[in-house]
DNA sequence: CTGAAAGCGCTTACAG
DNA sequence: CTGAAAGCGCTTACAG
């Protein structure tokens, strides 16, 4: 049941207005062989009688649903822990919005692959593009899309050597170079880079913008040394004491993402070391803990709203032009905090 | 340009099967008059193609789009405070999924008014029902939802006196009622309680909540103070001074919001007050703040996932009986942490 | 149990 | 500049 209030259609506006249907279709669709005399007419009688195209109807005929299915990180869990998620969110919306799309939003229900609700959202019709946010490794959705020539986008980086086209992410890279590189400036000479697995593109890059970075700066390679963990808190605490108890004399640690670093920096002024004075500390993504714990931590904003709304712009690219767009690299900030201040 | 690979469609399958295109869409929908060998023919076909029926073109014949318009907070930098915003679309993105439902993504420009999206959805057909997460106060999209008898709902509660139908909240009062009493039994015997604003409705339940428990305690009601403010640290920070500087004797402090409740705790330890030993402090949301600040914080877990879920059901069913649905509570959990231990 | 036909509300060559 | 007609890919009374 619900409403059978009569939803008024092109046809209703047609008769009101003495002209065909047809001419209604153009009138909403500015086709500017209409004289201005009955488009005016016509528009008259469409806020007249508050008429809306049927945006079903219109995709149907049109074969498009001006829509641009996003798929979400299949662990939800992960995406509470930084402002990451929101924000890229905040801004796919908007980039959307501006162009006219909608968003369908697909989660993956847990265990189950992108891959089928990709296929589905692809196969049904729903969407013009996928916009995959998740950061699945082997990803059969890709593979997908490419093979169906479908438009999408990825927020991230591919796997080394394979095909990066489409994809929106920072220059990694160039991040930790420009944080280690501030560190050296700022007189530190022995360096611990903590990185989530080895297995993550994001890792492979900030340890080169890392090694980088020393060298450039003249330091030897010995000077930098590399921790392997997880984007926890309690990867930071293992390090930190480490570091403590090995004696090692490092005089900064860069952490792959401030829950990291913090929890460096809690097992540091646990263990009577203070931060900045005897040790500097820096982290990734510019996260809320970053802001508001004790010590405030230096930490690289990585803008996941531009992220968001470049994806989009990708997938637009990529439904207009027909084909696979270049790799976008989004630009970084780094945010100067109490951390490695001396 | 693109794929111009044709589209599998229902006359595809008829062809392949020998039968009508009647009669495949009739084993699509499960219609239970076709018979077995029939129905596995046809699905068989169906399957060796690839056939998936075009999710646009069922929409418009059913004239039901199976999608629900998603209407996000207009302040999305307050979104990223807490993480009640993806744990609440966590919960409405599995209820829908669950019923086969999908979820359009819409926003309302800074400064614009929900009402225009809200209006847009609705009379473009694009959705079957409407959830807002929004909460404006002043909401004209309710009433216009309400108007046209188009299915809703709405994630907390309405102002006082007026129809609280379709929507879904927790038990703010109780809730608040609660945690005093808990802080009363530890032998809390002067509170304080920080609030919002007192135009929100949430702020009046919590107050409520809040007397309720001195009174039932035995409490006389002057040794409940009650402080207006906002959901900010400094609101937090400017109260606990005020109450060290006036030498009232407070022995717990509960805050609405737990970004309050921390910048209560850094005030007083800064201070000189010890927490919980001179003073128990008690927040809401049980956010990460809570959790991983160096005084871990007593807080409310408002369960955003069950609140978004039941946001989806609610529209369901008024989907389906077609009249508004009784507002819903959502219970809440009480998390104690270092912050109220003795 | 199954098919032919009309319809959902638009768009768009085609013809004038 | 405008209209009649066919079509987008389904669904569903109606008839048998």
């Amino acid at each position: 049941m619900v409403k059978k209030r009569h939803r008024i259609t092109i046809k209703d506006v047609a008769k009101e207005a003495g002209v065909s249907p047809s001419t209604v279709s153009r009138v909403i669709s500015n086709n500017p062989r209409i004289s201005r005399k009955t488009t005016e007419k016509v528009l008259t009688h469409m806020t007249r009688l508050g008429y809306q195209p049927n945006a079903i109807a219109r995709n149907l005929a049109k074969n498009s649903s001006r829509t641009i299915g996003l798929i979400m990180p299949d662990r939800p869990g992960e995406a509470l822990l930084n402002p990451f998620f929101p924000e890229a969110l905040r801004g796919i919306i908007k980039a959307a919005t501006q162009a006219s799309y909608d968003i369908l939003l697909s989660s993956t229900p847990p265990g189950t692959d992108d891959y089928n609700t990709v296929r589905e959202l692809v196969s049904t019709a729903k969407v013009d593009g996928v916009l995959l946010m998740t950061s699945k490794v082997e990803n059969k959705s890709i593979q997908y899309l490419r093979e169906m020539e479908f438009p999408f986008s990825v927020i991230g980086s591919p796997y080394e050597e394979s095909d990066d086209s489409n994809h929106v992410d920072n220059d990694n890279e160039m991040a930790s170079y420009e944080l280690t590189t501030y560190l050296v400036k700022k007189g530190c000479k022995r360096l611990a880079l903590i990185t989530g697995g080895r297995f993550l593109t994001v890792t492979e890059e900030r340890i080169k913008g890392f090694k980088r970075a020393l060298k450039e700066s003249g330091l030897r390679e010995e000077e930098g040394v590399i921790f392997v963990g997880e984007f926890s808190e309690e990867t930071g605490k293992k390090y930190a004491r480490e570091i403590i108890q090995a004696g090692r004399e490092f005089d900064a640690v860069v952490a792959t993402d401030d829950v990291v670093a913090y929890g460096v920096v809690s097992a540091f002024v646990e263990g009577g070391l203070k931060v900045p004075e005897d040790i500097m500390v820096a982290g990734f993504n510019n996260s809320l803990l970053s802001r508001q714990c004790t010590i405030p931590i230096t930490s690289v904003e990585i803008h996941a709203d531009q992220l968001g709304a470049h994806a989009v712009d990708v997938i637009l690219e990529n439904i207009h032009k027909g084909e696979p767009q270049k790799k976008r690299k989004v630009p970084h900030t780094i945010y100067k905090r109490k951390s490695t201040f001396d």
